[in-house]
DNA sequence: AATTTTTTGTTATAATATAACATTATGTAA
DNA sequence: TTACATAATGTTATATTATAACAAAAAATT
């Protein structure tokens, strides 16, 4: 069997409430809302979570355990992922920085680990958040 | 009240515990490694780490959802982070390493934000599971 | 000593996630 | 085009992670 070239009924039912949605959505409210197009159980959301978060549709923010649509249309895979994250309004974005991205998948330690994957999470208070 | 000098018994118990061990404990492991000492609900395990992870004694790895003690003995808040995790054996070194945190703690984008803090998790295999 | 804040203890419950198994659908190859 | 293998589905049950709410005790502040 070759690589699935298109998505399940589940799969694009769950990617579709994903990136309709303007903030991270959490499995059991994607559950919530997915109960009237069949998906009953809460296996079925994150089946189809776990395979959109395989092939980089979606990525985790796992400071928050919520899901968010990934709007880098290159992204293949979810090997590489920044997000920036306010601490006031928990407002989600996904930080697209080609010199950062280049830094940390060039960064080498003296582990002796070779790196194939990283997230990063920065915390703060957003530009709206800041000035209340 | 003046910031807390000293631990309380309860964050003393669940801290060592969490210092002895080889490896990242999970919230329900470290409750079953405490009740001896008395300490017999999720809670009181939770408020523990809550308050550890607040000073920086102890950091949560996210994405295993797990607690290791910090070993930069400089480290007084849990505000930037840096850990690799071995995806075949689990293992997590936190990363002390400059140039990375200092890179991190200087990153801005134009997004306005002011980020106070960040985590980082890199995946990959360890030298010792590269060679299996 | 009175006040405030923090921590504790406790019970209950919420939120997040996976195990196990039977079934159906889809792609691969004889 | 039928067998075979792999992947996705549906379902029930349960495991794991985390917090709400409230009363009480301990510690720091005035």
């Amino acid at each position: 069997m070759q690589k699935q070239e298109h998505l399940t009924k589940n799969q694009q039912i769950v990617l579709d409430l994903v990136e309709k949605s303007s903030e991270p959505l959490k499995a059991y409210s994607i559950l919530f809302n997915v109960q009237k197009k069949g998906l009953k159980a809460p296996l079925q959301v994150y089946r189809a979570l776990d395979k959109l978060v395989e092939i980089g549709k979606i990525h985790k923010v796992e400071s928050r355990n919520a899901f968010v649509a990934c709007k880098n249309s290159s992204c293949q895979v979810s090997k590489a992922t920044a997000f920036s994250i306010c601490e006031s309004c928990e407002k989600v974005t996904e930080i697209n920085n080609s010199k950062l991205s280049k830094y940390l998948n060039n960064f080498q330690d003296n582990s002796g680990m070779k790196y194939s994957k990283y997230n990063l999470e920065f915390f703060g208070l957003c530009k709206k958040c800041k000035n209340k």
